[in-house]
DNA sequence: CTTAATATCTGGTATATACCAGATTGATTT
DNA sequence: AAATCAATCTGGTATATACCAGATATTAAG
């Protein structure tokens, strides 16, 4: 290519995402191959990887792991600190919500989640790790764990809908003060392979920390989400 | 290299990752040339820069254009949803803040924001762009949209410091309901030019609508912050 | 029809190399 | 001492090429 004064990886990335708008490809839809991309823009396969990794940073398309690129749906518009939850925010909003429960067990708190809760090392805790999905997509995993002192025997319920609701529903608790923390983190390790990324994809990392009315520890939740898979929005009124 | 089954360029960050640790480099400091590592890790420049370039989605490490790689400083905390700031968030956490006004005017308001605020386009607003630093590294550039009914004649006071100390201070404006929207999202065009990254570089973005207590619309706020900046840190209660 | 083996398509990783452009440094001139 | 220029160092962009490994489609066998 060549021809403007633009690298011709900008020039790729634009004629690129103009070709996607003007074939109104939309949600989840397939781009052509990168060698195929390659000879159509009289280009080499890494600059084309360059253009695509720009549209893939601007959360316009995103890899599946050997089958090739395809078009992200909208973001999924999500307040954390409501409490209706990823399976009915999805829903809501017109998508197929979908969970995996990967692990659930019993376990001990590990030191950094005492401190965070508040409660003694070694105190038991519920530890589930689910995976979950838009539309078949893998948009997120989560890390859960949750005070068995309020809720015997959750594990032998079915975690691959809204635990909050069981929480709810079954145990009748309620939250009350919780702190969150949001910002941006690759996704590497067991998330990016859980979620089917290649190691080092932008990601936004979510925790959560949930207290009963008294203050005492409820549950402590962290998400990895794929970068471009939601839109966090809070209403704060003052 | 190779010699383990895992990808060199797995490798190469980790082992860089650790040589970092060792050394004890921290804020801003700068880390040995691409073709320097290269050769010190026996690979190409090609395989050093994408080992850089996890490390970079990890928030570790970044750049500075055509200058070098350095190592990340600690995010900094910050919450959106108390009036604090950012010249004060910054202070309170040991670093030196910096604010540079690179355009203010007054114009009219544009349709998307007519819609956002629910005034009729073309409304009179100030408009300031601004461009934010910690200990002289640029980490975020943000657009202010003021409503000029709540404060005549705010261009001709200095923007370089807190706006909102200057509204609540000078013409006694208090905010109410506030929105928050925050998402990852690529920094390119204007924003990334004023930051002086890269075009597509990860990035976060954040605006904010504030209302008064009457519903009105008082300021809305666009912020394109580096990725690897800030930790968002919200206190919800219910 | 189902299952298993195989070919093929796809992105993922890697090497080698080249030149460009901004940033920095050092020498030279004023 | 200050300003100017040139050399050099740095990351940024680009081409050409190769092979690997997982995903998918095709074919052959049961």
């Amino acid at each position: 290519m060549q021809r403007s004064d633009l690298p011709v990886y900008i020039q790729v990335r634009d004629q690129l995402w103009l070709w996607i708008s003007e074939h109104r490809l939309g949600g989840q839809e397939r781009l052509p191959a990168e060698r195929e991309l390659a000879s159509r823009f009289n280009t080499t396969r890494v600059t084309v990887r360059q253009a695509l990794g720009q549209l893939e940073a601007e959360g316009k398309i995103f890899r599946s792991n050997r089958r090739g690129w395809y078009v992200t749906p909208e973001r999924l518009e999500y307040d954390p600190s409501r409490d209706i939850g990823f399976y009915n925010t999805v829903s809501e909003q017109g998508y197929t919500p979908s969970t995996e429960t990967l692990s659930k067990e019993l376990t001990e708190m590990p030191s950094w989640l005492a401190e965070i809760s508040g409660l003694p090392e070694g105190t038991p805790v519920y530890h589930v790790l689910r995976r979950r999905s838009i539309d078949s997509r893998c948009v997120l995993v989560e890390h859960n764990y949750i005070n068995p002192v309020n809720c015997p025997g959750l594990l032998s319920q079915d975690t691959d809908h809204s635990i909050w609701e069981l929480l709810r529903e079954t145990y009748n608790l309620h939250p009350s003060k919780r702190q969150i923390e949001i910002y941006p983190q690759a996704l590497t390790g067991i998330e990016a392979e859980a979620l089917g990324v290649n190691p080092g994809s932008a990601g936004l990392y979510m925790q959560r920390l949930t207290l009963d009315t008294d203050g005492n520890f409820l549950e402590f939740d962290r998400e990895y989400w794929v970068h471009d898979a939601l839109k966090v929005s809070v209403q704060a009124d003052q």
